[in-house]
DNA sequence: ACGTTACGAGTCTGACCCGTATCGTATTTC
DNA sequence: GAAATACGATACGGGTCAGACTCGTAACGT
């Protein structure tokens, strides 16, 4: 969506990257200090950039669509199991959820809950996002019932669900402060392996 | 906070018990019809609940302070374990998750999220609501465990996690849009359980 | 009856913001 | 060098809102 030329040749000054650059980081550093997505302004973003509010746009439609390109940013890489053990391949997947490469990521994921659930195209944007890493849990748990190593009758997506769940309200909600986050990767697939039941 | 009269007697007329419902009425449904909690305004608030400005002003510092009140209105009461079987136990404890009295709650919950990570005060809100309920859920636990049912070295704060974490995701999040959301407590607890290693 | 306080409705000032337009200037192609 | 397009800055009309204020009225105590 943005400025990038691939015009046959245009004539004039071109459309300033740095702008871009600007415009975005703004953006994302405004958010993560605190602003609210509706509390964001394209005053405020022109002015945090150091550009006019023309130039932003002359870019993008509104806050929206601006809004759209710049957390689309965010989202990190994908994490890649090694494909040894299921487990530790579990824990990468786990330990990934809500780890982005932008730190500014973990402040910004919250502010997105509500939106999700109150627009389409946001909600879409969200299981754009999610989707492909559900993906990837959903193989690595298919890959251990094929190996044996999980029972054949679980329910993958509620086990997805199982292991995404603990982790994600601990980092986005907080859920309980007294939950040590470094360690709980490995202590949620530990504990959905074995059960907790007494046998 | 609200006007509720143990002054001594005050002379003139007394603060109309309707208005008060009103407005916190008012804030709730507006809340639940989309509206984000900043963009709600004490006008909005007052034009719905047919009640001046001023009068709003009368019993409320500002936003803030009618929110807080507005919201612990809101949280439902505790659900009561029967205390026979554990298992049911947790499968009505976590099928509550999210799930209060008033239907407006979950729409309004997600809208939560943010404002819970960025206010110590209203962190603090959240926290008020949800520990009386983690402590429901750690005494079927505990409960669990000196019966028998449950293993002795489990991590009970990580179960907790383990069993709220999906059913909030689901919730708050419609993490996954594809899992039914009726039998997922139960199919929650019962993997929690069990666990998903082949053995 | 009278003072006191609350009521709904409305007004007013000062912010802030959106989205557009218009400056003078800078940078590109032809 | 001329036309075209970009730039940052700023001004504009139109809008919403916070809070404090003012009405005339209503309900309470003494």
């Amino acid at each position: 969506m943005t400025s990038t030329a691939d015009a046959p040749r245009s004539p004039g000054r071109p459309r300033s990257l740095r702008a871009d650059e600007a415009i975005i980081e703004a953006t994302l550093d405004l958010l993560a200090e605190g602003s609210t997505i509706e509390a964001l302004s394209i005053e405020a973003i022109a002015t945090r950039a150091g550009v006019g509010k023309a130039t932003i746009y002359r870019r993008w439609a509104g806050k929206d669509a601006l809004l759209l390109d710049a957390l689309r940013r965010l989202k990190g890489v994908l994490a890649q199991p090694a494909g040894h053990s299921v487990r530790d391949d579990l824990v990468l997947l786990v330990g990934a959820i809500g780890k982005n490469v932008d730190p500014r990521a973990a402040k910004i994921m919250p502010c997105l809950a509500p939106a999700v659930n109150r627009s389409a195209d946001q909600f879409q944007l969200y299981q754009n996002i999610i989707s492909p890493r559900r993906q990837l849990m959903r193989e690595v748990l298919r890959r251990g019932i094929d190996e044996g190593v999980l029972r054949a009758d679980i329910d993958v997506e509620v086990t997805m669900a199982l292991l995404t769940g603990p982790m994600l309200i601990q980092r986005v909600l907080q859920w309980n402060p007294d939950l040590d986050e470094q360690t709980l990767p490995e202590r949620v697939v530990d504990a959905v392996l074995e059960g907790i039941q007494a046998r």
